[in-house]
DNA sequence: CTCATAAAGTCATCAGATGACTTTATGAGT
DNA sequence: ACTCATAAAGTCATCTGATGACTTTATGAG
């Protein structure tokens, strides 16, 4: 490890400038030097620094404001995680899917609106029930309902991690099971549209883990056998 | 929505080569066309580009090799919403985590132990009431209990997500708000653990959101001021 | 003391040049 | 013809210097 950088002066100087913010060198809020100065510290151009400040400010690490200076976001090395989260088994990734499912769908009961529902009941009529032919096509179907669904809570941080999590499992069904998933529950589906609709968030709650139980209990037996 | 873009070029090059990556006008493994010709094609100078060509590359899309050329890594999006979802606004964050504290304390209600009642309960002491001192110290105590209680659900992907958004949280309320953290219910946490040792899902799940409850209102009553 | 204005500080971007590395073309020797 | 060392061309890596735009601070008149 470690002495692989042979022509890479920027990848360089990133390591150092997020180390030292890892480093808690400064704090959150604080401003870093100015270009020049950073340039110097590290004796390399200030091309270079900018390349590298811009990285780490695509990161979320730093924030530059024109004119005024870069800024520390954040000093926590938080995003990186995830793509452990992506290796976890398929039956965690299903149960942390569950927890948005039903947290979005107490949101949505609460924060509905007559579009919201009718929405909805569109996308579950599209759906339809699986008939055993494209099995792809369905689950695209099924997860436009869901996602649906945690579009209308409104919370974006929801939306993203259910977006990371459905292509993530995706990949997981496509690549390892194929064929064995479970009957989808229609009427679950339909039962939680029905609890948003009359704003009831209980409901709503055990409507998605009704649905989602077959689910598990499915990936449960393949587990064991 | 759109126009946002009064000084930063560099941003717009990156999303113009990412939607052209993403739109699969090249290939996985083709290259890009030099530095020269993205910077006439963007209208931007050769700086800009390379800033832009090496945030991409810094997040798995592009790859450079010095002498040869700019090639095309990945043309998939997974990975990069988390930043996204770091960049939710608080109370969103928040309402995410308690998705996944509603079902981690589910979990561990029913796959608990002993041991791991014990550790809880531990925790809860360790972490005692705000006494008004060092409030950084008292978060990070209070973190760790809630951690725990996802640890011991046993769920790989909820402890990854959670790390991702409690270190997300913790920077967001120190660079934001300060001081205004809203009473932490010692009742309600110590009923989570009652719940959990007896088993009881629906129990632990409401213990949690009560807690929970002034957290969100608080952050509420914020955004209206 | 207030506030408009000037000045200084800093990031954003550009242009040109040199070095280092990779790929391709060349051509002598076999 | 074929091989292969070498030259040439192409490309990224980095540096230097300069100008514009924006923000913050200092200034000074009222």
């Amino acid at each position: 490890m470690r002495a692989l950088s042979k022509t890479n002066l920027a990848d360089e100087a990133i390591e150092a400038i997020r180390d030292d913010i890892l480093g808690k060198r400064w704090a959150v809020g604080e401003k870093l030097p100015n270009e020049a100065s950073l340039s110097a510290m590290l004796s390399v151009s200030r091309g270079t620094v900018r390349e590298a400040v811009r990285v780490l400010a695509s990161q979320g690490y730093l924030e530059t404001r024109q004119g005024s200076g870069t800024y520390v976001r954040a000093t926590s090395d938080a995003g990186r995680p995830l793509t452990m989260a992506r290796r976890a088994s398929l039956r965690d990734q299903f149960e942390a899917r569950l927890a948005l499912d039903v947290e979005a769908a107490r949101l949505t009961a609460i924060r509905k609106t007559p579009e919201i529902v009718a929405g909805l009941r569109r996308l579950l009529a599209e759906r339809g029930n699986y008939d055993g032919g494209n099995q792809a096509a369905f689950i695209e179907r099924d997860l436009a309902f869901h996602k649906a669904v945690i579009a209308a809570s409104g919370n974006r941080a929801m939306i993203e991690i259910y977006d990371f999590f459905s292509a993530s499992i995706a990949d997981t069904i496509a690549a390892t099971l194929g064929k064995d998933i479970p009957e989808p529950d229609m009427q679950a589906h339909a039962d939680i549209v029905d609890a948003i609709e009359t704003g009831d968030p209980d409901k709503a709650d055990a409507g998605v883990r009704r649905f989602m139980a077959p689910v598990l209990a499915a990936l449960d037996r393949m587990i064991l056998s």
